[in-house]
DNA sequence: TGCTAATCAACAAGTCGTGCTAATTAGCAA
DNA sequence: TTGCTAATTAGCACGACTTGTTGATTAGCA
């Protein structure tokens, strides 16, 4: 994702105004490597902002993915998360609590067979599944 | 996925009971390379045996895919699809028609880098996204 | 300054899936 | 064959997540 000032000049350049709502959705996200969903990032927006609302974070949020700016991952498990790094890269889950974390493949692209003849393959999205140190440390 | 004799046969051995309506939807999934919902399952199954419910295709498929004899993938793309294909294999979408594929990967396990020491992976999931050959031909 | 987009509250709706209840049906073990 | 009990059904509701709408207010920015 560009940074919060970046993101600025390009809603400007997009003729979408710069409010202190989206400013501040920017900031929450820059460096946020916390795959928040637009919830958890509503409620931490909100004490910052009190009165923001949860329709401005969807909002914000939709316009930030459109625009390419952050990655929206679907894992599955409820609501949609958003992650900031929008490099090629994968994730890994946590099953036990959830956590997510960015990996990188160096494999890619991926060789695959099956009856898809002709099919263009324009991403490749991988998640591993597990447990982490911690929950392995918990439940040990 | 077992053949359909086959799980009427676990299904009674877990002592569950093996009705009309589980062994439909038996044999709808048998060989199914569809990738069908619960609720296009459940179309299907109502021509065959009007008066069939809804909630008993949700309920069957949840207790197969619970004894592991269905695939219960989430593309992230509203409804969740159902694969009677067990093998460790993955999906291609096409992200016009959303059609759903099989395919093999066999350079899994894949490696990865990253800020996740200690993580240990129970499974992978690889989905690659894009445009099949029809869609291709149609655009063209 | 003024046009217009953005925000907000409040409410609704849509999708997907599950929970509940009460009545009926029917599998299957003894 | 009987009888216990699970399964099914209709019907309704709800919960989570997300988006739509409306109408009033605020405020960005040319």
């Amino acid at each position: 994702m560009k940074t919060p000032e970046e993101l600025v000049a390009r809603f400007r350049e997009q003729g979408y105004k710069v409010t202190p709502q989206r400013q501040l959705i920017f900031r929450l996200l820059n460096g946020n490597t916390a795959h928040p969903t637009a919830e958890t990032l509503y409620e931490v927006a909100a004490e910052q902002m009190p009165g923001i609302s949860l329709r401005t974070v969807y909002q914000t949020l939709s316009e930030l993915s459109a625009m390419g700016e952050v990655q929206h991952i679907d894992l599955g498990s409820g609501a949609v998360r958003f992650d900031p790094n929008v490099d090629d890269h994968h994730h890994v889950v946590c099953s036990t609590c959830g956590v997510v974390h960015d990996v990188y493949v160096n494999q890619t692209p991926l060789q695959f067979e099956g009856d898809v003849e002709g099919f263009a393959v324009h991403s490749t999205r991988i998640v591993f599944s597990g447990e982490c140190a911690q929950c392995a440390h918990l439940s040990a």
